[in-house]
DNA sequence: CTTGACTCTTTAGCCGCTACAGGGTTTTCA
DNA sequence: TGAAAACCCTGTAGCGGCTAAAGAGTCAAG
């Protein structure tokens, strides 16, 4: 029913791990987009395979694209919305970017300054010595928390360093 | 049965409320570090309220510096492994510091390279207009997605952008 | 006709909390 | 003294953005 999977191009009618390959997304993700509402809901053959087309390739990658400058998919659906109405004014996505940038700048200036500090504290145990009397457990034992900056508690939505 | 707290310190015996205050933590945070394993089962009162002294204070605190300076529980637990061992060599320690200070550098290096894209991308819609032919979304559409640097797919251990 | 690659749905887990719901205990104040 | 408020308890679910796994069905090749 389908045409057969080719390694390369020129399929306009595929099923969920084509359409995976060509994006280099896994398989769950899509399903996931899909139940998120960010993919709408597939046709399916009669044997209730997803399948796909070229169009799908094309806005799956817009996804990836914006995940892979690290937008939240809450901000990926606003974009979706103005991709799907090419008649509005897009102001509003200047106005996401700009804020996404925003939000990008601030992180980086919390790591640097994160970035500081533990290489003051690191400064603390230059020599390897018994764990009694290492300057970093010392210094972090004695130190109060230093606050987050103001930046963060008002809300920077930009996630913290680990992954 | 204990003495009543006050606003200020000279307290050896809390409860869980004073602690969160006296260390800036909620307290279900630190119901959940102890189910966590980083502080020890606390001691009850007869009506079965979890009791504190200032070693609690001493040690959440440790673990809140450490969490300031962005780091897992994981990494905590190690630390105050050493911390509760005194005699062995703190060189794990100073190991532990030194990679988490590269998580952290890896990571603004990941976000500076990202706020260029994203003011490259910005540049595609200087002025507003109307979403059909806005550049951004046009560009996003076109553009294959980069993959994440070999950094991270290494496993830097470092959160995305957002909170 | 069997094998194996692919797909399906559903469910749970990751991290580090945070926020309930629905109870019990203690303190305060009239 | 008694009621209300403030505190504490356990247990469970949710956040984001996936990822993985269980258990079953579908399909194409040899």
């Amino acid at each position: 029913m389908l045409p057969r999977p080719q390694g390369v191009n020129q399929i306009s009618v595929m099923k969920i791990g084509e359409l995976a390959r060509q994006t280099g997304t896994q398989v769950e993700t899509i399903r996931y987009y899909e139940r998120e509402g960010l993919l709408s809901e597939a046709a399916r053959t009669d044997g209730n395979y997803r399948i796909y087309s070229e169009a799908h390739v094309e806005r799956l990658l817009f996804i990836r694209n914006c995940r892979s400058l690290d937008m939240t998919l809450d901000e990926i659906r606003l974009l979706l919305r103005f991709k799907d109405s090419p008649a509005e004014n897009c102001g509003a996505v200047n106005e996401l970017l700009d804020e996404h940038i925003g939000h990008v700048a601030a992180r980086i200036r919390q790591l640097r300054q994160l970035e500081r500090e533990l290489k003051e504290l690191r400064e603390f145990c230059r020599e390897t010595s018994i764990a009694g009397s290492c300057g970093i457990l010392n210094k972090l034992s004695r130190q109060s928390p230093r606050k987050e900056s103001t930046e963060s508690s008002v809300g920077v939505h930009v996630r913290r360093t680990h992954s």
